[in-house]
DNA sequence: TTGAAAGCGCTACCAA
DNA sequence: TTGGTAGCGCTTTCAA
């Protein structure tokens, strides 16, 4: 029974005896209940201080019905945008004292055994921060009550979500090299369901087919730096005439595939053709890549879907809420430029 | 007190009302004791399935003593390694029905406060995959009889750990250079404290010297890739007669500077100059920088790492032990041949 | 201003 | 093979 080898922790009862009052008293003098007088709190601060005393989380959980632990599902973090996100989820929520379970890192999909273990964990709620394959983790949310956000996805179903303007983004890197004038464009999407690849990629072929540029070639670009690199290379084999003067790559992690396969293939970035991405990872800003990119505004995505989803766990009634954050164009070397 | 809008959870007492047994007996079978008449299990089974049972694991961490919940410490996720590294434990802990709480992630230190925070989640133990800044954490832990494992990092007290042979690693790496003919090597560290980049800065040194090359410059590498690439730059300024023939780097990321550094600086690697880095990330490895590197055998220091944890959770007054596993040197192109 | 008591959901001990 | 009972540590009425 007794499993922990160390004396038993101090717990509201042994501060009680201590204090000479009842545990109610001490749990109420503890979170500065007014109605308990003044010296009183202050005395069993103090004990509370010298014996070292930490509430008890869980029980706590048990008898206020809220757990204070959030799930939270990762994408793949291979993909930088992912990391940041994950390091800037982690910074801010330290400092709301909100807690996070892991419930899924990576690419593949999440079992539904996972989900439901950590259901069990009586989650206040669950943000997901990835592109794609969350659908049934935040069905399993829902049908039990949970609130779900997702931030960089837009969900098909129960739940809130903060997004940049994917489309009008795309639509932002056309009219960049729209009127630098190129005029023949490859589009490199992931291939996947994701919602933020076809939104960017329909926002950029609108605006540059609109605009009198062509659309020449599509490529699945597998949100990977290999499948960028794979169709860097189909595109710099194709006879120049052919070839298109510029690449929308819908991530910046297949863009700097992309540069790099145009680079082996012996071509020149942006003199022989252009490439640009999305995301504005560090990575692909760096001198050796210097990729044009559209800037998701990551810290402020955070805080707003964070904002979701405490007012949800508060308000468990509010209706499912859609922000879309306005991100910014970041012109760098691998575009041409007029 | 009634919070969760939706209907109260089944529990434990409603299933036990439904079968028309005790709860204790739903306990019991709902976990398989064979005491339990298989007939009654089944039932109970079947029950738990259509009502869609899920025991409350806080609930029961409350009698039971043990919670379930891990705490894991990240390194900067910036750095591609510590990114595969949470991959990797997550997809190795979801397998062995290991869950984590969120402690850390980045390079900063850990506050006091959230490190208190968690413990009253009452973790079984904690996993810190951080070069640094983490020990006040692993005191707080040691103080309060929570195993801590540490795994890339040499914990300086109380925590068990796991590392690949850093010093070895440098070795390794010096031996290759040296038997290609380099005989001037200059070293970048990370300028830390970190067990790791000492170690492997070390091991290269000594064996270096050793067989009669010499070492013509140390460089404060800060661990990130503007480090090296700084470094890169004042080794590209040197007069040709004192430049050094070869850099290591005891990190990729700071191996990827160095060489985006040289060669804006008009240096060809290898043929001008050889550069080696440590740890052997996917981004260091691509044709692009192709970083001759030493490999660290991520995924068996996970589950070895997971090992130690799990063994000291369940019998807490087993001694501390620290894990040296053999990582690989993987030439690549950055260093030139023979 | 404080205390007593009930109960959160589950486990584990002791009986039967 | 099963049931009853007593907690685990904390919060929260209801009384005093």
């Amino acid at each position: 029974m007794e499993l922990r080898s160390s004396r038993p922790r101090t717990t509201i009862v042994t501060l009680s005896q201590q204090a000479g009052v009842s545990a109610s008293t001490v749990s109420r003098a503890l979170k500065g209940d007014p109605r308990i007088s003044l010296s009183v709190r202050e005395r069993i601060a103090r004990l509370a201080v010298d014996a070292g005393y930490m509430p008890n989380a869980l029980a706590r959980t048990l008898s206020s019905g809220r757990s204070g632990l959030l799930g939270l599902v990762l994408g793949p973090s291979s993909n930088p945008f992912y990391a940041m996100l994950l390091e800037e989820v982690v910074a801010q929520s330290a400092e709301r004292g909100l807690r996070f379970l892991i419930l899924h890192a990576g690419s593949g999909p999440i079992e539904d055994r996972t989900t439901e273990a950590l259901l069990q964990y009586q989650m206040d709620g669950c943000l997901i921060t990835s592109a794609d394959m969350s659908s049934r983790a935040a069905e399993i949310c829902a049908a039990n009550g949970v609130p779900v956000v997702m931030i960089n996805r837009v969900p098909r179903l129960h739940a809130s979500s903060v997004s940049c303007d994917n489309a009008e983004g795309g639509a932002s890197i056309a009219q960049h090299l729209l009127e630098s004038g190129h005029r023949r464009a490859a589009v490199i999407h992931t291939g996947g369901a994701s919602s933020n690849g076809i939104d960017r990629e329909r926002g950029f072929i609108e605006r540059f087919v609109t605009a009198g540029g062509c659309i020449t070639s599509t490529f699945d670009g597998r949100s990977v730096y290999e499948g960028g690199h794979a169709a860097g290379y189909e595109i710099a084999a194709m006879a120049p005439e052919r070839r298109p003067d510029c690449v929308f790559a819908v991530s910046d992690v297949i863009a700097m595939g992309v540069v790099d396969a145009l680079r082996k293939a012996g071509l020149t970035v942006p003199t022989d053709i252009s490439v640009a991405g999305f995301d504005s990872i560090p990575e692909a800003a760096r001198a050796a890549y210097d990729i044009t990119s559209f800037e998701q505004p990551i810290v402020a995505m955070v805080r707003r879907g964070l904002d979701l989803l405490v007012d949800r766990i508060a308000e468990p009634a509010l209706p499912d809420e859609a922000i879309i954050l306005r991100g910014r164009l970041i012109p760098r070397g691998s575009t041409r430029r007029g």
